[in-house]
DNA sequence: GTAGCCTTGACT
DNA sequence: AGTCAAGGCTAC
């Protein structure tokens, strides 16, 4: 065999990690794992497991449980339809042009490496990899290629190349994205021509939901810096005014206390000013001044308060719908949100934010190679990711005041929590 | 049953 | 004619 992609076949088996001969039922794995694969399907075997279906699967102990293997062939995303039924030998399939996208893929990425000189965490050909006997979110396991579905959670049913989907697969996994292509109806007899749709044709592309600029036109001004920034760098509070104002607080003699402030009284005193002339600034701020709060509402109006939470939250849906919000994307987003950084009293900031640049580096890395025509997609999920966190803190309020006014059942898990955080 | 090697055949 | 991802064969 004379392999024109020999970069890639330095790639281990996302199964089992032994050396990769070549594309197989739709990515690269290693001869044993695609034949274990072939073995399985052709045959409609079932396997059980003796432990509790998370056993590791490498090379010296891919044998031991058939059970986890083909769960994880699965899970990475080999594709039962790629088995052919009617056993026809040679050919090609409808995944050429996957194969051959994912090795440009594979090209574009090794050189932008090569380019930066930095290693971006490698996704998987396509599809859904790792799996079980990860600890953490895959992107961020420096063995793993990238983010996964959650393993099926009971046994395979058969192997029926149906409409929906490998039975490997959660129900959840939508009908769109990277995988939709391949959840093609009845299994073709002769599936050699590609009347299939392709894998990765045009999903839809939501116009952006917010009046920003888009893209962002360039300023009359400064060539290159977009209007939004042009307008932020006019409201940037006057440097010097801001510390003659913290100078002069610090001289002041606090009232009552005629003895020498201490070092951490001055740092308050600096802080607080420092936080006045923030509120300022978020007070003249673009858009968010026009905003319109008004907390006594919160406490009055707490029915159609939560009308329009449910509204808004309705709206959110309706957005990540339309954004069409893959599995992957979804477990990463799940992640941000885990490690928000504003937590009080952790310990060990920096892991969470490590953690947190590394699910945002995995996010954007995953959109761009599972979506490269819709190259804004990035951008559009953090922007859902603020409009749940903005939602949340709202539901937090409204659920605190009912809380005051006894309107929440007792011994109740979320009112603990609340108490947790505002203490 | 496993896995390495062989054969096949649509596609380029 | 070459490629390469299917299925097949067979020693273990």
């Amino acid at each position: 065999m004379d392999y024109s992609y020999d970069e890639d076949l330095d790639e281990l088996c996302p199964v089992c990690g032994d050396k990769v001969s070549g594309y197989h039922y739709g990515l690269l794995t290693c001869e044993s794992c695609k034949g274990f694969f072939k073995r399985t399907v052709q045959n409609n075997k079932h396997y059980t497991c003796t432990e509790s279906q998370n056993c590791k699967i490498d090379k010296t102990q891919r044998k031991r449980c058939p059970y986890c293997r083909f769960q994880k062939c699965l899970t990475v995303g080999m594709r039962l339809e790629a088995v052919r039924a009617d056993r026809m030998r040679g050919g090609r399939n409808k995944f050429g042009p996957m194969y051959k996208r994912d090795r440009a893929l594979k090209q574009q990425k090794k050189a932008l490496i090569r380019a930066n000189g930095f290693k971006l965490e490698t996704g998987p050909p396509m599809g859904p990899p790792p799996q079980t006997d990860y600890p953490l979110a895959p992107a961020l396991h420096p063995g793993a290629k990238s983010l996964a579905p959650a393993p099926p959670a009971g046994p395979p049913g058969d192997y029926e190349r149906g409409p929906y989907g490998p039975p490997g697969l959660p129900m959840a996994v939508p009908t769109h994205g990277p995988l939709a292509g391949y959840l093609y109806p009845a299994f073709p007899g002769r599936a050699i021509k590609s009347e299939y749709p392709e894998p990765y044709a045009s999903p839809h592309e939501p116009a952006p939901p917010y009046g920003y600029p888009e893209p962002y036109p360039s300023g009359p001004g400064l060539p290159g810096v977009p209007e939004l920034i042009l307008k932020l760098l006019q409201l940037e509070p006057d440097e010097g005014q801001l510390k003659t104002r913290i100078l002069a607080c610090l001289q002041e003699p606090a009232k009552g206390r005629p003895d020498r402030p201490t070092p951490f009284g001055l740092m308050c005193k600096m802080a607080d000013q420092t936080l006045f002339s923030i509120v300022e600034w978020a007070r003249s701020c673009v858009v968010f001044k026009e905003l319109e709060v008004d907390l006594s509402t919160v406490a009055v109006q707490a029915g159609s308060l939560l009308h329009s939470l449910v509204l808004r939250a309705q709206e959110l849906v309706q957005q990540l719908h339309s954004l069409q919000v893959d599995r992957q994307e979804f477990v990463c987003l799940k992640f941000l949100i885990l490690f928000s950084l504003d937590v009080k009293f952790l310990e060990n900031h920096g892991l969470a934010k490590d953690a947190q640049e590394k699910a945002n580096a995995a996010l954007l890395e995953y959109t761009m190679c599972h979506y490269p025509h819709c190259g804004d997609k990035f951008r559009q999920l953090l922007l859902r990711l603020a409009e749940v966190r903005s939602l949340s803190m709202q539901a937090e309020e409204y659920l605190y005041h009912k809380h005051l006014g006894g309107e929440v059942p007792c011994n109740n898990l979320l009112i603990e929590m609340l108490h947790a955080k505002r203490t």
